[in-house]
DNA sequence: AAAAAAATACCCGCTAAGGGGTATTCTAAA
DNA sequence: TTTAGAATACCCCTTAGCGGGTATTTTTTT
């Protein structure tokens, strides 16, 4: 028996999963969320042995419940259902705990597919993500910046100048803006203003 | 009997709305589509009454879409049915020529009655958008901006420099830095990339 | 027609962000 | 241990975007 919950701030997603299970031997939905805490609350209080969940959310999004949930009922097995397809948020989902990663491109019949496979102890993946392993395979793009170089970009999305960067990371201008130079290189990008247009545009598309 | 064109890239969403409407009298799913496109073809070979349509689609959006669809068959009912709660959104839609606004995060009977007063030839708005007679409510932040302004600061959207958007709108360079001097006191913000973070927001922001 | 708002245009000064480049030290990988 | 990559740091110069301000013309509203 397949005890299930899920998490969707698009109701109306919820509704049609509803109707696709409701006749399905061997699941019950056991609750459902709008948001990451309203999930939390329903593992709590059910515990169901599978969890599907969108990744954003209000309140609380799927990557921090889903690390939550592993961390209190590790038997509980994840299912991320969500629009993101970036190799970024597949690794966060991955990292966190859930063993399985569908689109809500894909057809809500794949969905069910999914969720008996992690019901089952077994993982699942989308076919239109990167997996090598369990671990999402790191896109080209994805891998030019350096852990630094990241977490420059990351203080500049925010607005923040070079003079302020350094200040907080303890360094000198000159190595920010070096590392902004670098950066434009790696990420062929010229001009002003590229680099925030970039950061901010990364920052949106996970 | 309503023959109904659904357009919407959640291939997931599609299935529940078949799944919640394949046994309801007098209505028929003549077509769906993944993308604004596949929508205009749709119509045009199945001549649908009503249209359901996601805003934020590939190859063209749903907005684009409602404005092509209305003016080629203005006897089609279209229903938005997005997650974009915003003033502007509603107003592009409405302004398109759709009937109905329906957010996502609402039930999928709700989605129903709306279809089917959509097609009834009536209004149709989900309770929790701003409409007033048939039109969105501007909010006030909303109303700040003059249209020339608004034109402007799409264009610095775009990583536009202000002689590059001088020349673009046949104007003096001195002019464009003024409307930026104009909108930046208008909307309170200062500091170096503030204005140009501020648009890509408003942009993701719908 | 008058008043208000919007658009256009300009001056000055400052600085943050590029864009060209070099170099040293530290850390990780081979 | 050596090599390669990353981080740190600096110089020079240019330019674009503020930020302070003023003014005129055009368009819209009253």
């Amino acid at each position: 028996m397949i005890r299930l919950a899920i998490a969707e701030d698009h109701q109306s997603l919820i509704d049609g999963l509803e109707l696709l299970l409701k006749y399905e031997d061997g699941i019950e939905i056991v609750g459902t969320a709008n948001d990451g805490e309203g999930l939390l609350r329903i593992v709590q209080k059910k515990e169901p042995n599978v969890v599907v969940t969108d990744i954003r959310m209000p309140k609380m999004d799927g990557i921090q419940a889903t690390r939550l949930i592993k961390k209190e009922y590790p038997h509980i097995n994840v299912l991320a259902f969500t629009m993101f397809d970036q190799d970024e948020a597949v690794t966060q989902m991955l990292e966190a705990g859930a063993s399985g990663y569908i689109l809500k491109n894909t057809s809500l019949n794949e969905v069910l597919q999914a969720i008996l496979a992690v019901a089952d102890g077994k993982t699942y993946y989308d076919g239109n993500i990167n997996v090598n392993g369990g671990e999402a395979k790191v896109s080209a793009k994805k891998g030019l910046l350096t852990r630094r170089q990241k977490e420059i970009l990351a203080l500049i999305a925010q607005g923040k100048t070079s003079r302020e960067i350094a200040e907080e990371l303890f360094i000198g201008i000159h190595t920010v803006d070096t590392h902004r130079k670098n950066m434009m290189r790696i990420l062929g990008i010229k001009g002003k203003g590229e680099l925030l247009r970039y950061a901010l545009e990364k920052k949106y598309n996970f």
